[in-house]
RNA sequence: GGGAGCGUAGCUCAAUUGGCAGAGCAAUGGACUCUUAAUCCAUAGGUUGACGGUUCGAUUCCGUCCGCUCUCACCA
């Protein structure tokens, strides 16, 4: 047992830690036992009791409540101790008095630590200064922690640690437990929302076969399937089979899901993420965009109280409607043009473009790789338009180019634009939807197109996927889709600067750290665990 | 990949022109029957991210590497 004198590195503190737990199997109690029974939570009784003061809990005795959580404060005066106990909802003060519990439960707090796991059972009430409490007629030890939780006043800040070790960055920090529970609350709404409306949910493949991975411009992750002998894509897009699916007959269909592409990570990118693909037949584009518009300002409403929600310093009001943007417009009128605009922009030189573009030197490099006036509207849009987009305001992009858009529907009345648009909020694009493609003809000239792209060096261009043709000659009745990214939307709605602070485990790279041969050599991982991250 | 910044005790942070690496919390021993960042007394805790270099002497200056942040590029 502890000594005066001795150390107190992390490594003393792990070893004294694990004498105590020896110590509590030594009195008869399993630092690490299970089958207690947890009926009430800090929430409940704050629910039940916060109105109620000290003298009116005197009078209702209420039954004894049982409660456990993760010991967040001990502040020990003798022969009464103040344990501030956090579960799921919170945290609930716990007063122990020696001569209320068991002699040995009252012993056993000096083999307590800040972070141990914690059951407190006894009636409700308040202490003088007036704080609801449970006055403990039991409290027990139920797992004994080994690593000491961080600073109890500021808590775990260091961004990277919070990353990589998001246990304890959600057992200290208690905003981002919020961030996370907002997440799941956004999710179940938007299941909602979508059950309402007769969609039937569906999961279908992550494992593409290199013919199936398309639905997106995107480069894949590989892998392998061994007993097959088969070379296999991690999907980059769902698309492709849910509208399989609409073909079968499901006419309402989503899948939210893992979607993997093979990039760079940033502030709005992580190489794995969640999506949401929706279809419905009988729908079009113009559908989907009010669909969307009653799908976001209800989420907002759900997940945050009210159809606003501040983002980095700006309100944004995400209540119908939402303003309207033309791509195309909206390039011609950057030079100036009007009347029918598509084949005057193809009257502008590549010169003309770049010459836009200014010192954007993203815009000019895109530009001059550009091989149809679709691609170069496009990039233009995106160094000329969509840094004045509004901010205040969601908003919808239209009339987009067909040459970016390999799997949309052509206009009736403008066959060089397609029936789509793209949704922006908070400086970023949220959704991308289009009236689809259903003639197989056409829909065979685009995947040729794509395989010229991949011919000419282009990583993103789509695979041919003669199964997917093959699907739309049976005949997928006229529908509409609309793809949504969920991490994004989270956070919109919780106010997050990157995507990382709405996943809970981001990919980061690894530490050097020694082998794993290494650490089962060596024993107990505090010797090989470097503390410092 | 380029540029800028950061990395000090378990946590949050200091350290003067290069001169013995410090504090608060947490920890350890003790006191205390109403605390809530409890208080009081005492104690201990460091390969300053790693490896080199310059120097009598490096947390500090230089180089390489690792990780993180921001940014540009790449990438929807």
């Amino acid at each position: 047992m502890a000594e005066p004198g001795q150390t107190s590195s992390i490594e003393d503190q792990i070893r004294l830690r694990e004498d105590k737990a020896q110590a509590l199997r030594a009195a008869g109690a399993h630092p690490y036992g299970n089958g207690v029974e947890v009926p009430h939570t800090s929430g409940f009784l704050h629910a039940r009791h916060d109105t109620d003061d000290g003298p009116a809990l005197e009078a209702k005795l209420t039954e004894p409540y049982s409660i456990a959580g993760r010991v967040m404060a001990i502040r020990a005066m003798g022969k009464v101790s103040f344990i501030s106990l956090r579960d799921r909802d919170g945290d609930l003060q716990v007063f122990v008095k020696k001569d209320k519990v068991p002699p040995a439960d009252f012993e056993r707090l000096k083999l307590l630590d800040l972070g141990d796991i914690a059951f407190a059972r006894g009636r409700a009430m308040r202490t003088r200064t007036g704080e609801l409490s449970i006055e403990a007629v039991e409290f027990r030890l139920l797992t004994k922690a080994l690593r000491p939780l961080p600073e109890k006043w500021h808590g775990l800040s260091h961004i990277e640690t919070r990353y990589r070790q998001r246990y304890v960055d959600l057992a200290t920090n208690l905003e981002v437990r919020q961030i996370f529970k907002r997440r799941a609350k956004l999710i179940t709404a938007l299941r909602r929302f979508l059950d309402e409306r007769d969609y039937v949910e569906v999961e279908t493949p992550i494992l593409h076969k290199p013919e199936e991975a398309g639905g997106a411009a995107a480069r894949p992750f590989a892998t392998h399937h061994n007993t097959l002998g088969l070379d296999l894509k991690l999907r980059i897009a769902t698309e492709l089979h849910l509208k399989r699916l609409i073909v079968g007959g499901l006419e309402r269909v989503y899948e939210i899901g893992r979607i993997f592409r093979n990039e760079g990570v940033d502030r709005t990118h992580n190489p794995e993420f969640t999506s949401i693909e929706l279809y419905q037949a009988y729908a079009t584009h113009e559908d989907l965009m009010t669909l969307t518009e009653q799908l976001v300002s209800r989420l907002c409403v759900e997940v945050t109280g009210t159809a606003e929600a501040p983002y980095q310093g700006t309100m944004i009001d995400y209540r119908a409607p939402w303003p309207r943007l033309s791509m195309v417009g909206e390039v011609a009128k950057a030079f100036g043009l009007v009347g029918s605009l598509t084949e005057q922009l193809d009257a502008l030189t590549r010169a003309d473009f770049v010459s836009k573009a200014g010192d954007d030197k993203e815009a000019r490099h895109k530009l001059s790789r550009a091989q149809s006036t679709g691609e170069k509207i496009a990039w233009a849009f995106e160094a000329l338009v969509e840094p004045m987009l509004p901010r205040d305001r969601p908003c919808f992009v239209v009339d987009f180019p067909l040459e970016v858009s390999p799997l949309a529907r052509k206009r009736d009345t403008e066959p060089r634009l397609v029936d789509r648009f793209e949704a922006f909020a908070g400086g970023f694009e949220i959704a991308n939807a289009f009236s689809e493609l259903n003639d197989p003809r056409d829909q065979e000239e685009r995947f040729r197109a794509q395989v010229n792209k991949a011919a000419s060096g282009d990583h993103e261009a789509m695979p041919y996927d003669r199964d997917f043709v093959r699907a739309l000659e049976h005949g997928m009745p006229p529908t509409a889709g609309e793809g949504i990214g969920i991490d994004r939307l989270v956070m919109l709605l919780t106010d997050s600067p990157t995507i990382r602070d709405v996943l809970l485990f981001p990919l980061m790279k690894p530490l050097a750290e020694e082998s794993v041969e290494d650490a089962v050599d060596s024993g107990p991982a505090r010797l090989v665990d470097g503390e410092k991250h």
